[in-house]
RNA sequence: UGACCUAUGGUGUAACGGUAGCACACCGGAUUUUGAUUCCGUUUGUUAAGGUUCGAAUCCUUAUAGGUCAACCA
């Protein structure tokens, strides 16, 4: 899917490279923290990035920015590397973390210690805020603020030592405190953690905090565009100080709106949230809008990189409709997906004019859409399961399907008429009874007759049962954060609904592997999930097939 | 009521002072052995008011609305 317009960092990058900047050279990165799972927002950050550079021959990193031991942990490094990897990018061997640089970033703030420029502070947190002022009142000096060089050296060395506890000291930057950004009013660059890092252990004691440690990893890398998220604008002076203090490469931030979707919520705190109270079953639930998630529910990374493509990049707030992410799926699944037949509520069909040991073997397109995708094998017999739904007894106007005296044909079957219909005892329908037109065998129609209606079926006697996850929006309303009281009330109860009995065609038992996806004929797209076994095959709905039935049927 | 940012159909996003276009959604119609796909078409928009200009979505001013910032989170 080709976007005939660049945005706007395509146009800065041209500019950069029409006057030779950095020589030509582009080089991004993607730099997550490990602190959860990646999310479709995150998946538009790095198709960004390593899009960009895959279209100007540059390099894009992957570096985490690990800065919190507290929140961090392998268990996301993993995931974070396996869903980049999926969704079709590669950092080759430029895999770096932000602890990687720990000794450097110590070094830089000796550096701004010996110049006067950062002192060692001994108010606790609430006093810092205290003293911080308001955006709109300047915030007062720490009565710690004018310490010698000399004591601020042998304070923050003492804090690297641990010879304090945890918030007793900190490591600030001496800026400006009436400064209307409150980013600058002397930052904290340092603070004391006795937590042990996933990758350095207990070698520190004293972290950077982000502010301090991502400019200058950035710097370090040689990272020419430093694309971000909107919040982080008020930020950028900040690094630009950094960046002229302390002498370094001056990368080029560069802000842009993050994506937000429509009936679900994006931040990383409410994801984990729902994974912790189990309103889902894990990260990889396939209602989560995570990419874990949104591979187990079936979406291609192709899909996901044309969503993230046609979404634009810009700097206004936005929320995409969840109909755009369909779309994009729908698309790729009907180029790709084989077509086979499964019954969700099935209610049998008896064919009265063909002998109880009819046994035939029918061929299906395997997809029309690709003529190169061969054909498959169903068994026809005179008995099969059809979808309760295509079968109605008083049938409303513009009812296309079976009811009595009417016909309709069994897809890649015979035309098949309704003669009559035996009841179970409680009155509800036991057998549709139907005759067949011998002479309307799909492929060699010799019939004449025209039917308004195709419909799906199984063979009764050589289908298996399987499990169907009926997957829809997680949440009910359009913005789940823009709601009165909790984000957890506007849970969709009908996100999951799961049909234990479906019936499926033969051949579907056969094919299949964990991941591979399937049309399932006039339900939508569907893909084997991880939980099968051989006593049980599971299915996820991944999307719906648009039905202008239904939707006409729901306006009247 | 501080600083910074943003404002184009229902939702996104283009138009780089010169015909407001594209995608999704919606609504019609054609085709169809998936009420799918495909194809065709309709409707819908420059936040407001001034200014600059032969000409403004675009530049300027003001207003309005929305967002971000007062973690020892990132």
């Amino acid at each position: 899917m080709e976007q005939k317009n660049n945005h706007f960092i395509e146009e800065i990058i041209e500019q950069d490279i029409r006057e030779g900047k950095h020589g030509g050279r582009i080089h991004t990165r993607f730099p997550p923290e490990p602190n959860g799972y990646l999310h479709i927002g995150h998946a538009k950050s790095i198709c960004l990035n390593f899009g960009l550079t895959q279209k100007y021959n540059g390099k894009t990193n992957l570096r985490f920015d690990d800065t919190n031991p507290v929140t961090e942990d392998v268990e996301f490094v993993e995931s974070i590397q396996e869903d980049i990897k999926w969704l079709g990018f590669d950092w080759e061997d430029r895999l770096y973390y932000a602890s990687d640089y720990f000794p450097q970033l110590y070094e830089f703030a000796l550096q701004l210690i010996k110049e006067g420029k950062a002192y060692v502070d001994d108010l606790n947190s609430e006093e810092v805020a205290a003293l911080k002022g308001s955006p709109t009142e300047p915030g007062k000096p720490s009565p710690y603020r004018d310490r010698t060089v000399e004591e601020n050296l042998k304070l923050f060395q003492e804090m690297k030592e641990g010879k304090y506890k945890e918030g007793e000291k900190t490591l600030r930057a001496k800026i400006d405190l009436a400064s209307p950004n409150m980013h600058m009013r002397d930052p904290i660059l340092y603070r004391i953690l006795f937590t042990p890092h996933h990758r350095t252990g207990t070698q520190w004691c004293i972290y950077p905090m982000y502010d301090f440690a991502h400019g200058q990893s950035d710097a370090i890398e040689g990272i020419t565009h430093s694309i971000c998220t909107l919040e982080f604008e008020n930020h950028r002076p900040l690094y630009d100080w950094f960046i002229h203090e302390l002498k370094l490469f001056p990368s080029r931030q560069i802000e842009f709106a993050r994506l937000n979707l429509s009936y679900t919520v994006m931040s990383k705190r409410k994801l984990l949230q729902l994974v912790k109270e189990n309103i889902v079953s894990s990260w990889d639930d396939p209602r989560m809008p995570s990419i874990a998630g949104f591979r187990r529910r079936g979406y291609t990374p192709e899909s996901i990189r044309n969503f993230a493509t046609m979404v634009g990049v810009a700097r206004r707030e936005n929320v995409i409709d969840l109909s755009l992410l369909e779309f994009a799926i729908r698309d790729d699944l009907n180029k790709k997906a084989t077509r086979v037949m499964v019954v969700l509520h099935p209610i049998l069909l008896k064919i009265i004019n063909l002998p109880e040991d009819h046994r035939e073997d029918l061929e299906i397109d395997n997809n029309p859409e690709d003529e190169t995708a061969g054909k498959h094998i169903m068994s026809f017999s005179n008995m099969c399961y059809i979808e309760s739904e295509d079968f109605m007894m008083q049938p409303p106007p513009k009812y296309h399907r079976l009811s009595p005296g009417e016909m309709v044909r069994l897809k890649g079957a015979y035309i098949v008429k309704c003669e009559s219909v035996e009841l179970n005892t409680d009155g509800s329908i036991k057998t549709i009874l139907c005759s067949y037109v011998a002479n309307s065998k799909s492929g060699n129609d010799q019939s004449g007759i025209k039917v308004k209606s195709v419909i799906h079926w199984v063979d009764a006697k050589s289908c298996s049962d399987a499990e169907v996850r009926l997957y829809d929006r997680l949440f009910r309303v359009e913005d789940p954060n823009d709601q009165q009281g909790d984000f957890k009330d506007y849970i969709n109860p009908d996100s999951l609904i799961t049909i234990p009995n479906a019936k499926i065609e033969n051949f579907l038992k056969t094919d299949t592997a964990i991941g591979k996806s399937y049309q399932f004929l006039r339900h939508g797209y569907f893909c084997m999930d991880r939980d099968s076994s051989e006593a049980k095959v599971v299915f996820n709905k991944t999307v719906g097939l648009k039905d202008s039935y239904q939707k006409s049927n729901a306006k009247n």
